[in-house]
DNA sequence: AGTAGCACCTGATTGC
DNA sequence: TGCAATCAGGTGCTAC
């Protein structure tokens, strides 16, 4: 489930359960589930079986199982890390040995885990094929803070390193977040999804900060203030709180926990999906364009689209409408 | 350096 | 009814 509270949802769910555990088997069902592995599956099946998992680890929306060769303890360096990402689709579901089912037509891998509280097979599900799983090193922080949510540790994967700290890691530098929203050119949308400045951050709750918020999200950038962009951080922050306790947002099937259920956030959205509703905060009809390939969703009363002062002298092309 | 565009996939739904 | 086009919550590579 793609953005910061739906993986976080499911951080929780694996960590429950999965923490302690002892990875025996794996199964892979379509090799390319696994990435960024020049030995591939087998590759990944021989790095992670035997390994015990230390405990359940996230930044943004990037989940990683930190591993190691003994008893689980969170405070040691981990061996390695099962690293995951869900992509568009992905899913990881949790049965207890005696109630499993055969795997669904969407299931690319199964890992059977041996448990204090009994046996387990971690299932990963994925439509679209967009997420993946892989093993690799880890690193530690440059700042020396935990690597991330559901980690006392400053070890963070390889693939992780490039990805900022997420909108609710206390860790995160809001400041230098606030700046990078007031400059360059893309709209203040594309900046909120670029994962290198704030993680976490997707097409839904993108919308949903900006409305709060009251900024257009094709605003160029560099003409937000400092006062907007401090209001869009902390927008965001809230709308993902809001949402982690509602168990994150689902539209479907295709997004729930690792039980299979579904959140309950899509009835408090204000923006996204609810093209041609009222706004609402003021009853206006909410609009939605494609930018740059996303579906974005605004209130033409309430965020208002960025229009250039008049210049007496030059003669400007006139702005769309809103 | 910063940014836009496209590629990577499957499946459900919409429109002709 | 059947088939094609469109849409879906993400990331990363390439080229300008």
């Amino acid at each position: 489930m793609p953005e910061l509270p739906e993986v976080e949802t499911v951080r929780r769910g694996l960590d429950r359960r999965v923490t302690g555990a002892v990875i025996r088997r794996v199964e892979i069902f379509r090799d390319s589930c696994v990435r960024l592995m020049p030995g591939g599956a087998a590759q990944f099946r021989d790095e992670v079986t035997d390994m015990t998992c230390l405990s359940v680890a996230r930044r943004g929306k990037f989940l990683w199982i930190p591993l190691g060769n003994g008893p689980a303890e969170d405070a040691e360096v981990p061996e390695a890390s099962l690293s995951a990402h869900l992509g568009m689709s992905g899913q990881f579901r949790i049965h207890s040995a005696e109630a499993m089912p055969e795997p669904h037509p969407h299931c690319r891998a199964r890992l059977s885990l041996q448990s204090g509280a009994g046996d387990l097979t971690l299932d990963f599900l994925d439509q679209r094929t967009f997420g993946y799983l892989h093993a690799e090193e880890l690193r530690q922080t440059e700042d020396g803070h935990p690597a991330g949510t559901g980690t006392l540790t400053p070890y963070l994967p390889q693939s992780v390193a490039h990805i900022a700290r997420d909108a609710l890691d206390p860790a995160l530098n809001v400041a230098a977040v606030v700046a990078a929203l007031g400059r360059g050119t893309r709209g203040i949308k594309q900046v909120l999804l670029d994962q290198t400045v704030m993680s976490g951050v997707g097409n839904i709750y993108a919308d949903e900060a900006l409305w709060r918020a009251r900024v257009h999200p094709t605003r160029p950038a560099h003409t937000v203030s400092f006062r907007a962009a401090t209001t869009v951080v902390e927008s965001v922050q809230q709308v993902m709180a809001d949402a982690l306790k509602a168990g994150g947002t689902s539209f479907d099937s295709l997004y729930v926990n690792v039980n299979g259920e579904s959140g309950y956030f899509a009835r408090d959205l204000d923006a996204y999906g609810r093209e041609h509703e009222p706004c609402s905060r003021c009853g206006a009809s909410i609009r939605r364009e494609r930018v740059s390939g996303r579906s974005t969703h605004w209130c033409p009363s309430c965020q208002r689209r960025y229009a250039p002062r008049r210049n007496s002298t030059a003669v400007r092309a006139k702005t769309p409408g809103m």
